[in-house]
DNA sequence: TCCTACGATGGACGGAATCCAAGTCAAGAA
DNA sequence: TTCTTGACTTGGATTCCGTCCATCGTAGGA
């Protein structure tokens, strides 16, 4: 994640406390947390850290590609922040877990050209629902 | 749609001018509106149709399974009647437009038993994003 | 026709996200 | 190093979506 403020510094990124807090923050694999988390998280290292900024930072880094947003139930938007590997989500209709999953294949080469009604198509999102074990019980 | 009604009825629903309208707004394919917009559209035939009530009846078609919800956006939730045909979506990553697809193959069948992570997986739900022939310009 | 339980109403409420005007500060300039 | 400035942050107001609730109305059986 180190690289990833490397990353945002060249790309003229004014580094803020802040900032770096939320990059911070997002760091890991099967990290998927809402605004609100990332915000608790981040005020517990930088108590001041207002919403906004959070929400702001946020957009920022989608914006940039460094982060991606999984919206998987029509609730909070979570954010995802192994961009850089091409993964989709399996979501437990139980509680609602979420782990990133590598399906056989690539589901944009389902979609026949006759499918496509003239769009340019760039991007297939899978989201794969069902009991986890812990709710399966 | 006449159908749909037939249906519901069977199944212990007292049958309101207002349930009869919000069902008759949500006749047809590639039909994906909002709440809001099934509000608009059921107002037209019944003026004094409330938002809740609206609300109310969304909800119970879907947990009837004869209509579904989709949210490809993050925004308002769409509704989606083609419920008994399944299907996935196709969106404007420009205007939003929505098309419903059929892309090859079964998309469940896609994820290995070792990427289920014990999961009782039951449904796979696929969006491809692209510009449309209209915002593509 | 009457009864009554189910459904409709609309206004209050709640969560998520955006907006905005004012204050703050990172980082280049001197 | 200090200065300067425009980019960034702040928090409160606001919007958007959706749910809740107490009350009223009515579909459909007796």
């Amino acid at each position: 994640m180190s690289d990833l403020l490397e990353r945002l510094r060249g790309r003229g990124w004014r580094l803020t406390s802040q900032r770096r807090v939320v990059a911070e923050v997002l760091d890991g694999e099967h990290v998927h947390l809402t605004a609100d988390e990332v915000h608790a998280r981040a005020a517990e290292r930088l108590p001041e850290i207002s919403r906004a900024t959070v929400y702001n930072t946020l957009g920022e880094l989608v914006t940039l590609g460094e982060v991606v947003e999984v919206s998987t139930d029509g609730r909070a938007k979570r954010y995802d922040p192994n961009a850089h590997h091409p993964h989709q989500h399996l979501v437990c209709t139980g509680c609602g877990a979420i782990r990133d999953v590598h399906p056989r294949g690539n589901p944009l080469s389902d979609l026949p050209a006759e499918q496509r009604f003239g769009f340019a198509v760039v991007q297939a999102e899978v989201t794969y629902r069902g009991l986890c074990p812990d709710c399966a019980g």
